[in-house]
RNA sequence: GGGCGAAUAGCUCAGCUGGUUAGAGCGCCUGUCUUACACACAGGAUGUCGGGGGUUCGAAUCCCUCUUCGCCCACCA
């Protein structure tokens, strides 16, 4: 790519995103940049520190949102500068099988063709999966690669791949083995649309305004009595098998042990006495249905009450299992909430509706298809999660694990200490099968095998056995993501012994209990250590209406439309710059224009950059950077390789450190690290406000005058321009390397993809030249504001007078012709004031401007302003004597502040004299 | 209902363990096509740091309280 010219056909004032970012990633991956060398690792003799993320898979037939280009923005950013910075680089991407929502889409397909899954039968609409998911999945990894995800593409893992379904039948039999593992009859969520159970965090509750209705139920003995009930879902009542109040409720006590008679089916069921009525909630009784509710399933096992089931499986009303003629006829077959509506007007019919109220309460949804879950009593497997939640809570109580930002910690740990247990098990076909096979004829607990290999027959009696119908929750094998990968269970191999455990997981809370804290469990079950020490909880992307972005709500932004109108780096720009620790990024769908003028902006200002340099410079051999001598240098030399210091130090000390120092974080190391907005903000200030805005003008003549200094202003901009691609390299890969490859004295077959991390030089003393550089931009500055303050025409060349420290004086002198050009203002050395009107600038230090404005502006105004100037400098100079008049600030405050203000004092005190002399002369005594 | 967090410029947010005149990006105002960049340059304005109390020589920062938002969890039918 080195170019010879720099004519503007190949090298246009705005970069061309289009034009480069495709043929640059196609050269990283040629290279093998990406490709991380397990046996480099320092864990199995190699010379290079490990480093490791982990891609959270996406869904295999996700497409690209802005939501992964956030997440995958910032793990490139993380992974690229551990890269630069020499570590042995591994970020391993992959995709999820997403059980339940491939297995909806590709139902979805089959219902365009008038087919269910029943009609396939599981072997071919599991192939028929399997096909759709090789032909279509698979495309947001490629969409990464174009946002320029340098992810190791030669380990690109699945979760159902041969490889990885082995680690989860080898994790699934270690559990159930350690009795960790466990089959349970209870009462679960259930969609009724998918036809499978769900787990506590894939059942999500929404606040929802219902009714409350009251039913009396008659008393058996005496009719003319009755006691009320209150109900959300009276359509249950049908499986209703007691009715429950507190034994400590004085209303209900001498009802105890009678019955009441059921409404509509006219059935006696017991008044039990239960600690779980609350006399406090609606009318204090509470009618047990334990087949459809999970306390009430809890309370019927404490009083060895049967469990009826009356709705079905897909939430319509029948008589399931042992409820022999408790579904009325004429409801049979009707879905639940219609039930509901015919149940309420039949009991109002039979006089049993006492009232209804509307009521807020809590009512579940299943997170892939947003049907009202329904709870349902069938037998599933759960893991328990106690034992392995220990672990995990001390992970991050100790601070092997950090949570970022802090605020997660808590909720973490409050998940952890209320941990209950995992349902496993999913009705569905798409996903690793439940390891588990019965033997009809063997007894328990022989009956249940569960095996690491697929079994044909019963090993203790040798007959037929049959495999257990349903398929793992597609997390459990997500679980296992930082240890299958690498090639758990083999633990032998090569990537678990150079990569475990990885460093940084860059997630969204949202999944933090689905999969962050299963991830560390497993990992200390399984690997005796967490896979990470530190989880990255990034923001959401949000529509300038605050609402999140999302498909349904139609107020998403593709990245990739902003890819191809920006480029990749604008994007990647954008996200991280506005994105603080965990705060979330707010775009606008309908203005990518606007959205993205930050990232875009920069992109452009950077590629200017090299043009300027390339165009000055040339092709013509520069002086390695290393054989100047210091006093070669020129004071904005001195300057920009101070600032260039402290930028790589600030942006260090922004991203790193790489991982704590002594296996657990420390306090003060907690402070730094993964905050990429502010390294993105140190990198754009050092290269724009500081590279671009001052050195580049300041050295426009040197590298127009021919001569041994122009060789030292060359050698200086190539290596402070190469240093800052190097900071900016993570952020804006693309343009960096661009602008790299074409640097003067480039290496064919190199890139800044894996060169080196910047080092802040040692100094030890300070430049004095920096620091005059520092007077002349301060002068140059207090000459644009008095030219813009008097409204001094732009291109009018004015003169002013310099009252200097005689120290100042000759190098003064020598930069009059930097400031004329800067400021437009030709300086002179001056003793004193000269006398007539005139503007007066005192900088720090002393150093007095001294502008005449005769003929420049309006004399009079210019008095008024003075006056009110001095007024206000006078009334803070007095609130500042005030404080150091003050003998506890004298004696509390740390003698730094103490000094700072006194040198303020001074400062002011001096530059109100100034003032006051100016305005004397200006206006004469008054 | 329990827990956690937030409130700083028009918007989105930085402001670490209290200490010079509270910052950035975007937006806004004025001027400029100054031979890298108008996606730019130069200059500028804007804050009772949510309200109230307290600690202190000194509070955006620490404590209490109120208000308002947000998040997580939860079996009150």
């Amino acid at each position: 790519m080195s170019i010879s010219s720099t004519s503007d056909q190949d090298f246009p004032a705005h970069y061309d995103p289009a034009a480069t970012e495709a043929a640059i990633y196609a050269r990283w991956q040629q290279a093998g940049c990406f490709t991380a060398d397990a046996s480099r690792s320092s864990r199995i003799g190699g010379d290079r520190d490990p480093y490791g993320i982990l891609m959270p898979p996406p869904n295999v037939t996700a497409i690209l949102h802005v939501g992964h280009g956030l997440n995958n923005a910032v793990q490139d950013v993380l992974i690229r500068w551990a890269r630069m910075k020499g570590l042995e680089a591994l970020w391993v991407p992959g995709m999820d099988h997403a059980g339940i929502a491939t297995q909806n889409v590709v139902e979805k397909q089959l219902a365009t063709e008038g087919l269910a899954r029943n009609d396939l039968g599981r072997e071919k609409f599991v192939e028929r999966t399997k096909a759709f998911v090789e032909q279509t999945g698979g495309v947001i990894l490629q969409q990464l690669k174009s946002i320029g995800a340098s992810a190791d593409w030669s380990r690109t893992a699945y979760t159902f791949s041969p490889e990885l379904s082995v680690a989860v039948r080898e994790a699934f039999v270690r559990l159930y083995e350690r009795g960790l593992i466990y089959r349970g009859h209870r009462v679960i969520h259930w969609c009724p649309r998918c036809l499978t159970s769900l787990s506590d965090e894939e059942a999500e509750a929404r606040e929802t305004t219902g009714a409350l209705y009251h039913i009396s139920y008659p008393l058996a003995d005496d009719p003319t009595r009755s006691i009320t009930v209150a109900t959300t879902r009276p359509e249950t009542m049908f499986g209703d098998v007691a009715v429950a109040v507190n034994p400590a409720d004085e209303r209900y006590v001498a009802l105890i042990g009678k019955n009441v008679v059921l409404p509509i089916l006219q059935l006696p069921i017991p008044i039990i006495a239960d600690d779980y009525a609350d006399p406090a909630f609606g009318t204090g009784v509470v009618k047990i249905t334990p087949a459809h509710d999970a306390n009430d399933f809890e309370v019927g096992r404490r009083h060895d009450l049967p469990a009826p089931i009356v709705i079905d499986e897909h939430g319509v009303m029948g008589e399931v299992a042992d409820a022999a003629g408790r579904v009325p006829q004429a409801l049979r077959g009707i879905d639940r909430f219609e039930a509901r509506e015919r149940v309420v007007a039949m009991l109002d019919a039979a006089g049993r509706l006492v009232k209804t109220e509307t009521h807020q309460h809590n009512v579940r949804h299943c997170y892939r298809c947003d049907t009202v879950v329904e709870p349902r009593l069938s037998d599933q497997w759960f893991v328990r999660m106690a034992p392995l939640a220990e672990p995990a809570l001390a992970a991050v109580r100790t601070g092997r694990v950090r949570l970022l930002p802090e605020k997660w910690v808590g909720v973490y740990e409050h998940w952890m200490t209320n941990i209950r247990d995992w349902n496993i098990s999913r009705q569905i076909w798409w996903g690793h099968r439940v390891p588990v096979w019965y033997c009809k004829e063997c007894d328990p607990p022989q009956d249940v095998i569960a095996s690491r290999v697929d079994l044909t027959e019963c090993p203790f009696c040798g007959c037929d056995v049959v495999q257990d119908e349903d398929v793992l929750d597609t997390w459990f094998s997500s679980s296992l993501w930082p240890m299958s990968t690498l090639g758990w269970p083999n633990e032998e191999a090569t990537d678990l012994r150079a990569f475990y455990p990885s460093d940084v997981l860059v997630t969204a809370p949202e999944i933090l209990f689905f999969w962050v804290a299963r991830m560390i469990m497993m990992g200390y079950e399984f690997m005796g250590d967490a896979p990470f020490h530190s989880v990255y909880l990034h923001g959401t992307a949000r529509d300038t209406q605050g609402r999140k972005m999302s498909k349904s709500l139609g107020n998403g932004i593709d990245p990739m439309d902003v890819v191809h109108l920006y480029g990749a780096d604008t994007l990647r720009y954008t996200l991280i710059a506005g994105m603080g620790l965990g705060a979330d990024v707010f775009l606008d769908p309908n203005d990518l224009g606007k959205s993205f003028a930050t990232g875009r902006n920069f992109a452009t200002k950077l590629w200017n950059i090299g043009r300027f340099l390339l165009n000055n410079v040339g092709d013509d051999t520069v002086r390695a950077f290393a054989d100047l001598k210091p006093d070669e240098l020129g004071r904005a030399d001195a300057w920009i390789l101070e600032k260039l210091d402290a930028a790589i130090r600030e942006c260090d000390r922004a991203i790193g450190p790489v991982r704590p120092a002594h296996g657990v974080w420390l306090e003060e190391e907690l402070a730094s690290g993964l905050r990429l907005n502010e390294f993105a903000e140190t990198a754009r200030r050092f290269v724009w406000n500081e590279l671009a805005d001052w050195y580049l003008e300041a050295i426009k003549t040197r590298l127009l005058t021919p001569g041994d200094d122009q060789q030292v202003a060359r050698s200086v901009l190539v290596h402070v321009f190469d240093q800052a691609l190097r900071l900016l390299h993570p952020i804006v890969p693309f343009v960096s390397e661009a602008l790299w490859q074409r640097l003067p004295g480039h290496v064919d077959g190199t890139f800044l993809a894996t060169s080196s991390w910047p080092d802040a030089r040692r100094q030890t003393t300070v430049d004095v030249r920096a620091g005059e550089f520092e007077l002349i931009k301060e002068i140059v500055e207090a000459m644009r504001r008095v030219r813009s303050e008097y409204a001094i025409p732009p291109g009018k060349m004015i003169d002013a007078f310099v009252v200097a420290a005689p120290i100042w004086r000759q190098m003064l002198a020598d930069e009059f012709s930097l400031i004329a050009r800067l400021a437009r203002t030709q300086l002179t050395l001056a003793d004193a004031a000269p006398a007539g009107a005139a503007a007066n600038v005192v900088l720090a230090g002393g150093t007095e401007l001294i502008v005449p404005l005769a003929g420049l502006i309006d004399v009079k105004k210019e008095c008024e302003r003075l006056q009110t100037e001095l007024a206000n400098l006078e009334k803070q100079l007095a609130s500042l004597e005030a404080r150091l008049g003050n003998p506890g600030f004298v004696d509390r405050a740390p003698s730094h502040v103490v000094d700072a203000e006194r040198v303020k004092r001074d400062e002011w005190s001096t530059r109100a004299g100034l003032l006051r002399a100016r305005f004397e002369g200006l206006c004469g005594k008054a």
